[in-house]
RNA sequence: CGGGGAGUAGCGCAGCUUGGUAGCGCAUCUGCUUUGGGAGCAGAGGGUCGCUGGUUCAAAUCCAGUCUCCCCGACCA
């Protein structure tokens, strides 16, 4: 395409509302524009990339047995009710009523439909297993849209739905998916990890989500230096440890000490002169309105996430003040697990503690010398915090690494969730009626091209890895009113399009400057300029945007050169 | 939903306190010069100052209401 007749709006300046590299370099480049609040419009360019990534995506997926569909935006209430996911879904489910008072939804995900689709179709093993996709918009009423497209309201996403007859054809489906993403990233040219992950909302037994590496990413992940083991932070298990008994004559004998208005961990700390390692949170939550008290070491942090699946609750909240005073008897800093009545669970870090302190459930008052068993009675122990980097592989042993990446991709096991709220069966060998298993597999479209952004990039602009990027040479006369310059562009620029390469020409009538900084802006990954070298000594310059290389070649070979690139792949 | 900030030319901003001709940089258009990393000079076009109402001889400026956007938090796949 000639750059002179192209729809490019590239902008010098940073935009002052984008926070994040991608987002700048995305609105710089011409990528994308805001309509409103978490909504953008993909300018060409930004287009381009999109469908860059979505043909490899169909490729993977029909290669992986999966097969396209293209379901509605628009849903009826039935449906959600059905799931029961009308009432449990909040605010984020942008709800709508037609011109005849029928309560409607923006699909922000398409189990529901896709489940009707399959239960109304399918009714025999025979016709299983199924792997449906498809590419398509979606809609999330987020509360605070940010990071540009990165986190946005209206997005593209390619959700897949895979429904098999039992436990080894859904985990079959789901070990395909598995490969199918890793296989989706590699083409990209993403440095990506996938790690365990919570199941979230979405329900079922286990799932993975798929990381790009960036440090600017908002999860946090924990990696194994020495097996396989990965996770996402608020899933990254601690083994529990080895349980020292201790003897009866051990234990001190309980103390009540006065600690005027010393409430946190710091202050207990410092004021009694004791090891943060050596007193006990007593955290009070409330789960599904029922208070629990959870117990942890001072110097670690409640992993709620834990915490709400080990109590198997919807809602697990940090109780009010009221309800702390109504357990503990006592202000909001002063809670213990000496005497209350509510259910007490502790962290493993919990285990092999003896003669600690923690809060007396009494105003400026602690208690030193408190022990399991003599003085607490614990419900159970369990995994319930977060991990840190002294914590050892659960798995192996083996010491803990952790990095910050942005999820792009998603895979689930979800079970018979849905089959069973909806009814989605079929009758087995046997003519029994069976409950078909599924499994949802997303992948954030416009995220993925974010996240590739944030970790392809260097301060003059976006580096596209060659399978994303959106023309893959840009030609860059450097005058065009040279002629001779200028003829040796467009035959080069008719050359490489005869042999399929994504080219732009730059015939623009500006300064060389202006049109080297666009060329790295953009990112194209190679650049061929073409200027006084030609004129002296019938040699242009080919620069490899990535490494900044810059190579002169005999004007004759440059056609072959760059094919030869482009073949090479990333 | 709570807290904070902002809406003035396509973009980035000043002007508002103390009411009186709407301004700067970039971009755009014209001409000349320039031409290998976002050129120089000269000239030009472009704004119901978010919207509605009020105070006033007079409102971008003061007052009230309202809408939108951004940031922090809570919330949420």
């Amino acid at each position: 395409m000639r750059y002179s007749e192209m729809f490019l709006p590239t902008v010098r300046e940073v935009p002052s509302d984008a926070e994040i590299i991608s987002h700048q370099l995305m609105i710089r480049a011409g990528m994308i524009r805001k309509l409103t609040s978490g909504i953008y419009t993909y300018l060409p360019l930004g287009y381009r990339v999109i469908r860059k990534l979505e043909q490899i995506i169909r490729e993977e997926m029909n290669r992986a047995g999966a097969q396209e569909v293209f379901m509605p935006t628009v849903q009826p209430r039935e449906l959600w009710e059905e799931s029961g996911r009308w009432s449990f879904y909040g605010k984020e489910l942008l709800r709508f009523k037609d011109r005849n008072d029928r309560d409607c939804c923006l699909g922000p995900t398409h189990e529901e439909v896709i489940t009707d689709l399959v239960r109304n179709e399918i009714k025999t093993y025979r016709h299983l297993p199924r792997n449906l996709y498809q590419i398509q918009t979606k809609f999330r009423d987020e509360i605070r849209p940010r990071f540009g497209v990165m986190r946005c309201r209206e997005f593209g996403m390619k959700d897949a739905y895979s429904f098999d007859a039992d436990e080894e054809g859904a985990e079959l489906s789901y070990r395909k998916m598995f490969e199918a993403y890793t296989e989706i990233f590699k083409r990209c040219g993403l440095e990506f990890r996938a790690v365990e992950a919570d199941t979230g909302s979405i329900g079922g037994s286990f799932s993975h989500e798929f990381m790009v590496m960036a440090a600017t990413g908002e999860d946090s992940l924990v990696f194994c230096s020495n097996c396989e083991y990965a996770a996402n932070l608020e899933k990254a298990e601690i083994a529990a440890p080895e349980i020292q008994p201790v003897r009866k004559e051990n234990m001190l004998p309980l103390e009540s000490v006065h600690t005027p208005n010393m409430r946190t961990i710091e202050e207990v700390s410092s004021f009694l002169r004791v090891a943060p390692r050596d007193i006990v949170k007593t955290m009070i939550y409330t789960a599904d309105g029922r208070p629990v008290a959870v117990l942890v070491s001072g110097d670690e942090e409640v992993n709620e996430i834990k915490v709400k699946n080990y109590l198997n609750c919807d809602v697990l909240e940090m109780a009010v003040d009221d309800v702390i005073h109504e357990v503990t008897g006592a202000p909001r800093g002063f809670a213990g697990a000496v005497g209350i009545k509510v259910k007490i669970i502790a962290d493993y870090s919990l285990s092999n503690m003896t003669n600690f302190v923690m809060g007396a459930n009494k105003e400026d008052y602690h208690v030193k010398n408190v022990n399991i068993g003599r003085d607490v009675s614990v419900t159970a122990f369990a995994d319930l915090r977060i991990a840190r980097e002294t914590d050892s592989c659960a798995r192996c042993g083996g010491a803990l690494k952790f990095a910050r990446g942005i999820e792009v991709g998603h895979v689930f096991k979800l079970g018979t969730k849905y089959s069973k709220a909806m009814k989605a069966q079929y009758l087995d060998k046997n003519g029994k009626e069976q409950y078909m298993i599924m499994g949802c597999y997303g992948i954030g479209v416009g995220r993925t091209v974010a996240a590739a952004i944030e970790q392809n990039h260097d301060e003059n602009g976006i580096v596209w890895p060659l399978p994303l990027a959106p023309y893959q040479v840009i030609i860059t006369p450097v005058n065009m009113n040279d002629d001779k310059i200028k003829r040796m562009s467009v035959q080069l620029y008719e050359a490489l399009q005869k042999r399929g390469v994504e080219v732009i020409l730059d015939d623009r009538d500006e300064r060389a400057g202006v049109k080297f900084k666009d060329a790295d802006l953009i990112g194209i990954p190679l650049r061929v300029t073409v200027g006084q070298k030609l004129l002296t000594a019938g040699v242009l310059e080919v620069k490899i945007r990535r490494t900044g290389e810059v190579k002169a070649l005999a004007a004759d070979t440059v056609e072959d050169f760059v094919v030869n690139y482009i073949n090479r792949g990333i």
